[in-house]
RNA sequence: GGGUCUAUAGCUCAGUUGGUCAGAGCGCACCCCUGAUAAGGGUGAGGCCGGUGGUUCAAAUCCACCUAGACCCA
């Protein structure tokens, strides 16, 4: 019998489902937008809208993709799609970084060395195959994030005619003057046998041999010319101190620092000079007490004065720099320009062979006096005997420190000066055009630009050859005699990029010189190096941006991790300005690493890698994009699996009041049920106009890029005003009124507004789940997809009209939450359960006020639906009783269990229950409901 | 060692130019509901704002140093 009236209410229902299973389901609506080819369609969409372009930095086409490539697809995806409902067309094309190192290495791991056991030709088209695949892998699991791209149709380094394009750009900066042949000291990994980028070297920990060396002096009498004091006995020896022996034979100079005092010790049986901060530590690693200080004086006084070499029939000078500093060895500074960076550049400045004795394979040429063919890895222990014959080693000890390896082979390096190409910082003024550059570019977070200043302000020419084989060739060719560029060069490039934009980069190795030159190529040499392959990423502003009719240069964003400052970024921009002068991008945005909970770095050692794959096959696409957009990705973003529990928790909050949603709007059809603006309940109005808020503040975050902030904002929005205040008071008016009542079509109306505006906030980061909302939103739809759509125009704010005002809702809902207080007391003390069973009295100051200017009497008999209780009464403060509690300045409030029945249907206590012959369990109001025309809602 | 950053409740984040700024949501505990039910509502307990010194009438908010962590470089 009390089961009765329940068919006659409105419940919710609806066949989303409240789990979304996620794992299982997202990859049918993949499938499914595949088949429609929403990339395609939404190309078609946009056409003629202005263009927003983000270009895509490309991982490099080997192993599986991690959570940081996870994080940067997806944050990509998010700006793309969010420009995209504000109206923009913004194509997404995905590339690839195809050549270099570590796919060669990959591939001869399976069939050797190329030139070795293999051909050189069926090496590069393994690697092209290998490469291919990889790229499959990594497309199939950055689909299955929900990445919406051009994925057919991606962009590759490797294509031949982007192949063509790097080569293409390469000639326009030898034709702009920034291309530069030198010898310098680069890293040198002897078991590549080449030269490495500075993103290739690794620093590990390594033990090295440190000595200190007597560097004695050539002609003490002039010495004495400068330095009367330093007279005394035994030899006069200035110390250097190294923890590569091997670079001696190489040496050319002692360094020292022109400002830094040094002092001349005479020891039981010599006289050694050093900088006098580092003299104790010196004696005392020589294990020398006895020494008086015979002399002191500044670097400076010694410039040009000479040494003799420790072994070596030569004499070399001092010379000074300010790279020398007392933080360790000596404060004199062995100097080989062709083993060091610093040495080189000082060298430079005095003129100083660059002496390079060792060969490509790590071991010393045949023409080296004493080491010949000796391995410099090995050489050391020879070094320190030939020192120790000669008198010369002071000491030797072993040293571990932080030393530059191979990022593959994990070896050490040597620093060997060897022929290779540049691009030149200064040679045409390429560093300051990309300072000046930098300006004008946008970096978000701000801090970008002072870190990519720095690095472009401090750092050396850009050494882009390789010696390898899978890689866009330097197509260049050199006078024999006076290595010139071939005054043809441009001409000559383009003739190349024409014959690689048909066969790849196969064309040049096959090219013969006499091909393109003619009579010519007896004097020329063809360049056998590869480029550097941050330099085929760096130029996709012109091979792609460029090159495709759906793209443009220059982009509106490049956005990549951190580490890009010096890779991409730097790159990209260099190349830009090389090639045309301008910056590839307006806006750079950086995010930060991924790192686990305790914010360190993820390791297997550690144990604690998220793999994005387990995540999608766990709790979903949708978890790990709402995880990515909570996170503020400025700085470094933890992960977790507690981290992912939280999201899954917000995002099965966010899921249920969609759901809720839905289920209410079960009935619902816009068309004909819509009441207008101007006619629907204040409450409905105030709900409408809090959506209108949060979409004002999501649309910003969406367009500062703060995506963090849309999450908070979206989820508070759910709890608060929906669940708690607006969903749980209109429950009521859903399920007891009239399905076609007014109260009840407007609270309807306020849902719909509210789906239709949330499911396109959502629609950025949870694609999935939106476009499962979009397909059970009720009424005709304008689109198939909420891709196609917009942001949503139909909210609108409170406005001066409104019965209740914005201030009067805040007051009521202030006052709400505090008799729920009062109510809980009552709670626990076992009066009530539920809200429905009491009553509420409210005594506050209404003698003199206006009904218009009080918003409790404007509600009047309906404030206990908004306190959702069975009744409220209102009574002037001067009646308030002794039981009463304040809970603001001057309002009392008593909380009573209602003495009432209560109706079965609605569920409110009220008196008028069982007034009623034919419906003794019911209330007036429902039964007015079930055979009357309808109760009216005012307010709520 | 150098450069660029980060450090607010168990978790994710707000805290504009220093003065109700110690907040939100989640989680947790307890209560209620059983007509959103592997849901929903309510109440509550959690932070000396990484640490130490300064500047100031006043600092989470400015300065210095330290600690821990991240990226880049040597």
């Amino acid at each position: 019998m009390m089961t009765d009236y329940k068919h006659t209410l409105n419940l919710p229902n609806t066949p989303f489902p409240m789990r979304g299973d996620l794992a299982k389901r997202e990859p049918g609506m993949l499938q499914e937008w595949e088949n429609r080819q929403i990339y395609q369609q939404l190309r078609t969409h946009a056409q003629g809208r202005p263009k927003f372009i983000l270009h895509d930095g490309p991982p490099y086409a080997n192993g599986a993709i991690h959570i940081g490539h996870a994080v940067n697809k997806i944050l990509k995806d998010i700006i793309v799609k969010s420009k995209t409902l504000s109206g923009f067309d913004a194509p997404y094309v995905p590339g690839w970084d195809c050549h270099g190192l570590p796919i060669e290495l990959k591939v001869e791991e399976k069939l050797g060395k190329a030139g070795d056991k293999v051909d050189a030709f069926v090496f590069r088209k393994a690697c092209r195959e290998y490469a291919a695949e990889q790229i499959d892998l990594q497309r199939k699991d950055f689909k299955r994030l929900g990445v919406l791209g051009d994925w057919e149709n991606p962009y590759l380094t490797m294509a031949f005619q982007t192949e063509a394009d790097i080569v293409r750009a390469l000639g326009r900066i030898a034709t702009n003057g920034h291309l530069h042949k030198g010898a310098k000291p680069v890293h040198w990994c002897t078991d590549c046998g080449s030269a490495l980028a500075e993103a290739e070297v690794e620093y590990a920990d390594k033990t090295s041999f440190s000595i200190d060396v007597r560097f004695t002096v050539a002609d003490e009498a002039e010495w004495l010319q400068r330095l009367p004091e330093a007279a005394g006995q035994g030899e006069l020896s200035v110390v250097i101190w190294t923890t590569t022996p091997w670079t001696l034979p190489a040496n050319q100079a002692v360094a020292l620092n022109p400002t830094l005092d040094y002092v001349v010790v005479q020891t039981l049986s010599e006289r050694l000079l050093v900088a006098e901060a580092l003299l104790a530590s010196v004696l005392q690693r020589a294990e020398m007490t006895e020494h008086t200080v015979l002399a002191r004086c500044t670097g400076d006084k010694l410039e040009g004065l000479l040494l003799q070499h420790p072994f070596y029939a030569r004499q070399v000078p001092v010379i000074l720099g300010d790279h020398v500093t007392t933080e360790a060895g000596t404060g004199a500074v062995h100097t080989a320009p062709g083993h060091g960076q610093e040495d080189f550049v000082v060298g430079l400045k005095y003129g100083l062979p660059v002496d390079n004795p060792v060969g490509g394979d790590g071991c010393f040429l045949p023409n080296t006096e004493l080491f010949a063919g000796e391995s410099v890895h090995k050489a050391n222990p020879h070094v320190l005997e030939v020192l120790t014959e000669r008198g010369k080693l002071l000491k030797a000890e072993k040293l571990r420190h932080s030393y530059p390896h191979c990022w593959r082979h994990k070896t050490p390096l040597i620093f060997r000066a060897t022929p290779q190409w540049f691009i030149s910082l200064e040679q045409n003024g390429l560093r300051k055009q990309a300072l000046e550059a930098i300006q004008g570019v946008k970096w978000i977070p701000d801090w970008g630009k002072a870190r990519i200043e720095g690095m472009v302000q401090n750092r050396p020419d850009w050494c882009i050859s390789r010696q390898r084989n899978w890689g866009v060739p330097i197509a260049l060719f050199i006078h024999k005699e006076t290595g010139e560029l071939h005054p043809q060069t441009a001409a000559l490039i383009e003739a190349v990029a024409q014959r690689i934009e048909q066969e790849g980069i196969d064309a040049w190795f096959r090219l013969t010189p006499e091909e393109l030159l003619g009579k010519d190529a007896v004097d020329y040499d063809k360049v056998g190096d590869t480029l550097d392959v941050w330099f085929d990423s760096g130029v996709t502003h012109a091979a792609v941006l460029e090159r495709r009719a759906d793209l443009r240069f220059p982009a509106d964003v490049y956005l990549e991790g951190s580490d890009q400052h010096r890779g991409w970024f730097q790159s990209s921009l260099l190349s830009a300005i090389g090639t045309r002068g301008e910056a590839p991008y307006r806006t750079v945005l950086t995010h930060g690493f991924t790192v686990d909970g305790k914010g360190e770095k993820m390791s297997k050692s550690k144990g604690n890698i998220v793999a994005p794959q387990k995540v999608t096959d766990s709790l979903g696409a949708d978890i790990l994009r709402l995880w990515v957009a909570s996170t503020d990705y400025s700085r470094e973003m933890s992960v977790s699996d507690e981290i992912l529990k939280r999201t899954a928790d917000a995002y099965r909050r966010i899921r249920n009041t969609a759901r809720f949603l839905l289920a209410n709007l079960n009935d619902f059809d816009p068309a004909t049920d819509l009441v207008a603006a101007a006619d629907m309940l204040p409450l409905d109005r105030w709900a409408v106009d809090q959506a209108a808020q949060v979409q004002d503040k999501v649309l910003a975050a969406y367009d500062n890029f703060h995506f963090h902030l849309i999450a908070q904002e979206v989820l508070n929005f759910c709890t608060v005003e929906l669940g708690s205040l607006f969903l749980d008071i209109t429950k009521d008016r859903q399920y007891t009124m009239q399905a076609g009542s007014r109260g009840r079509r407007s609270a309807q109306t306020a849902a719909w507004h509210i789906l239709n505006a949330m499911v396109r906030w959502l629609y950025p980061v949870l694609s999935f789940t939106a476009e499962e909302i979009w397909q059970s939103l009720p009424g005709e739809k304008s689109q198939d997809f909420v891709l196609f759509t917009q942001w949503y125009d139909g909210l609108f704010r409170l406005d001066e009209a409104d019965k209740l005002s914005a201030g009067e809702w805040s007051y009521v809902f202030a006052l709400r939450e505090l008799i729920s207080k009062q109510l809980e007391d009552v709670r626990v003390a076992g009066q009530i359960g539920a809200g429905l069973d009491a009553e509420v009295v409210i005594y506050y100051r209404q003698v003199g006020v206006e009904v218009n200017h009080d918003p409790l009497l404007k509600l009047g008999e309906e404030l206990r639906f908004v306190l959702i209780t069975s009744g409220v009464h209102l009574h002037d403060v001067v009646d308030v009783p002794e039981d009463a509690v304040e809970v603001l300045d001057q309002v009392f409030v008593r909380v009573v269990r209602s003495k009432h029945g209560k109706c079965t249907r609605c569920w409110h206590h009220r008196e008028d229950v069982g007034s009623h012959a034919q419906h003794p369990e019911l209330c007036g109001r429902c039964i007015e409901n079930i055979e009357g025309t309808g109760e009216v809602r005012q307010y709520a």
